[in-house]
DNA sequence: CGGAGCTTTGATTTGGATCAAGACCAGTGG
DNA sequence: CCACTGGTCTTGATCCAAATCAAAGCTCCG
């Protein structure tokens, strides 16, 4: 059974980050791939001059950087936002195990092509959408992938994300989110207060945020490398 | 040798499109792989309000959609820029040929990383560089991938894309960007004209772009399936 | 109770969008 | 050979979304 096998490389080498750090760090070489098991992280890009661009959010059950020690060096950062569990997956389980179970590759190649459409739509969003439209559909994004990894309860969800984290994400400054949450606030589409998210009536923030969700590629649900996974792997 | 295989794969199946038609539609069932023999084409995404992003530019030598079949259906859509001629790639070229050369396996996966680190970095563009900062940078890309290719002659390069198109690629509108561009010429940083881009002084241009070109990931050049390997397969 | 982070508010500025004409083509047909 | 047309590029005037600057208010925690 693929989940055994997983189960057993992810809890060979686990370890454990607090909230803020980095894991990664642009330039380093790359080595292992990471499996996100509790907490949230993110991939981010930084400029000489301090300007910083979150480009991923990762949340438990997610895959950072698979097969990346093809490369020379990372041209980006990993950091932490919560306390964070991760396995790490060395080069030679990807050689050895995961070759000859057809299906992990399968798996590890859906995370793959999910993630580089996720890319896409951030693409799309940071150069189309307004403050508003792009912080809605930032959040549905969030949303929907909390809720099939298990993590939502009802309508409501941890968000450990600061104003500033969502700003550097969406490219806006930390005050213009504010104002921009406290739209969607006003306007009955999301309540947000104490790191708790609440989404009363997900269509209409979809439709705010001109959301699409066909870029999630969701139909797959049942081969991902789930929560459920993860969690046995750490417990 | 693998460049035959891949050339008489190639060779099987090759499509000529005009300039300015789409040949995959957001919608539409993946069905190949695409290799660009030679021309321009780019990956876009649009919202129902017209509003359009390109998300990827893809010249002589670049594959599209990599193992794209896996999924249900295209989130985005490919048009051409200039003709195109183009190499479908059926799924049963991955099925038995590539399986059985590792070395083409690798090469496709590098082209799926270093993709994925564009992608990114156009996120980064996007959501943190200034208008001049990001148009520098968008051209430096395009210059160094073309010069990867072999694309360039000396300091100029053929430029087909209409400031319509930077545009929708930088996410600023069509004005902005031609009083951007007047600003590069301005600053001695391009010469564009007619159809043609000249470079006189690319490290200036990428202090312009603060442009890093670690994302590129060009130290594995000898390994890439590159625009010879392609002229190969047309001619 | 005194910080250190966050979040909120208000005032002001600005980069880039939008609107509206023209100018400059290159190709087409009469 | 010239007029016409449709696409592209350029310029100028105006507007607006979001940035920046500057202070407070919270809130959790030691």
């Amino acid at each position: 059974m693929d989940h055994v096998i997983l189960n057993r490389a992810a809890s060979e080498r686990v370890r454990h980050f607090g909230p803020r750090v980095d894991i990664v760090r642009e330039g380093d070489k790359p080595k292992d791939v990471h499996l996100i098991l509790s907490g949230w992280a993110c991939r981010y890009k930084q400029l000489e001059d301090g300007r910083r661009q979150v480009v991923s959010f990762f949340l438990p059950g997610d895959i950072c950087d698979i097969n990346v020690f093809i490369l020379r060096e990372m041209d980006h950062s990993i950091g932490t936002i919560t306390p964070v569990s991760i396995a790490d997956l060395p080069h030679e389980f990807f050689d050895h195990v995961a070759a000859r179970h057809p299906r992990i590759v399968a798996a590890f190649w859906w995370e793959t092509l999910v993630d580089a459409a996720i890319q896409r739509e951030w693409t799309m969003n940071l150069g189309q959408r307004t403050a508003l439209e792009r912080t809605a559909h930032l959040l549905c994004e969030i949303w929907l992938r909390l809720r099939v990894a298990g993590l939502t309860r009802g309508d409501s969800c941890d968000f450990p994300l600061t104003q500033a984290d969502l700003a550097d994400a969406a490219g806006l400054s930390k005050v213009h989110v504010n104002r921009t949450l406290q739209e969607l606030r006003a306007n009955g589409l999301i309540v947000l207060k104490g790191r708790t998210l609440s989404v009363p009536d997900l269509d209409r923030l979809m439709r705010a945020g001109l959301f699409n969700p066909n870029y999630l590629h969701m139909e797959h649900e049942g081969q991902q490398l789930d929560a459920a996974t993860t969690d046995a792997a750490v417990g």
